[in-house]
DNA sequence: TTTATATCCTACCTCTTAACTAGGAATATG
DNA sequence: CATATTCCTAGTTAAGAGGTAGGATATAAA
């Protein structure tokens, strides 16, 4: 199991965003430059994080990204949720109608309860960090 | 993000092993046709669990498999730790005098203290639930 | 208006790896 | 010896991560 370098170039990128000042957008290429990371392949992460309506874009010269809204109200939940997806499957339970192919047939079936507890776990843990706090070292 | 078959696979034949009464050991065909699992893949997810002296083997007929100590005192964390392997990175420092990829030039990185809050808290909720108490659905 | 700089959007590519499959050697039982 | 099992290595295949490429659209400044 292991994080997507896209969580990792995300919340970089985001990490970046929250450290600006003033509300001046950000373009890819500089956060590409400083990150060193494919401009075209943060372009990606980008439209997502946009979809999820956590920047917003300015287009044209001078254009770029800004976050959505105070980076205080941003919490790494939310980021890593856009950029990595639902997390944790049980597919030994059969899924409509089909015969289950594990034998706890109990729904919760008696594994499926050790994925649910971690992505509680986790959820807990993200959820209780923002973005600026982040940015600003307070984790460390 | 998302846990491997082989995790699935392996913790549902360990908790199969764990409702074993006496010490008759288990043949891989028995768990192979009770959870509906590849008999060959689990060999291969076996030799690892023996490897790490979770399980310990019989070999020829009415042979199998059987835990090498109680369940109680196999605990989720180490099992998981075996067919999943560590997790979580943080490349964006540089290894072994490599340029350092991110903007966070400190060690440790701002970004690199999410995964890590992340896999102590997996590991603590992992560490505190043990076979015995899974397989008796105390979990549920 | 033209040029430079951005985001937007879609399609494609390429390599790695998860998830098996195959086949045989070694070992134990009866 | 026949059968059942673990042990071990190598090969296969399909999907997805991690990018690339190229062009359309929008905006600011000269």
């Amino acid at each position: 199991m292991k994080f997507s370098t896209r969580s990792e170039y995300g919340l970089r990128a985001m990490v970046v965003l929250a450290g600006i000042e003033d509300a001046t957008p950000v373009s890819l290429r500089q956060i590409a430059s400083l990150e060193q990371i494919s401009e075209q392949y943060l372009e990606q992460i980008f439209m997502d994080l946009k979809k999820a309506e956590l920047v917003q874009s300015i287009r044209g010269a001078y254009g770029g990204y800004l976050l959505a809204r105070d980076a205080s109200e941003i919490s790494i939940r939310q980021i890593l949720e856009v950029l990595e997806g639902p997390i944790f499957h049980c597919e030994c339970l059969g899924k409509d109608g089909e015969q289950p192919s594990c034998s706890f047939k109990e729904e919760p079936c008696i594994v499926q309860v050790v994925w649910r507890r971690l992505q509680d776990g986790m959820d807990h843990i993200l959820e209780g960090m923002n973005l600026r706090d982040l940015q600003q070292g307070k984790y460390l």
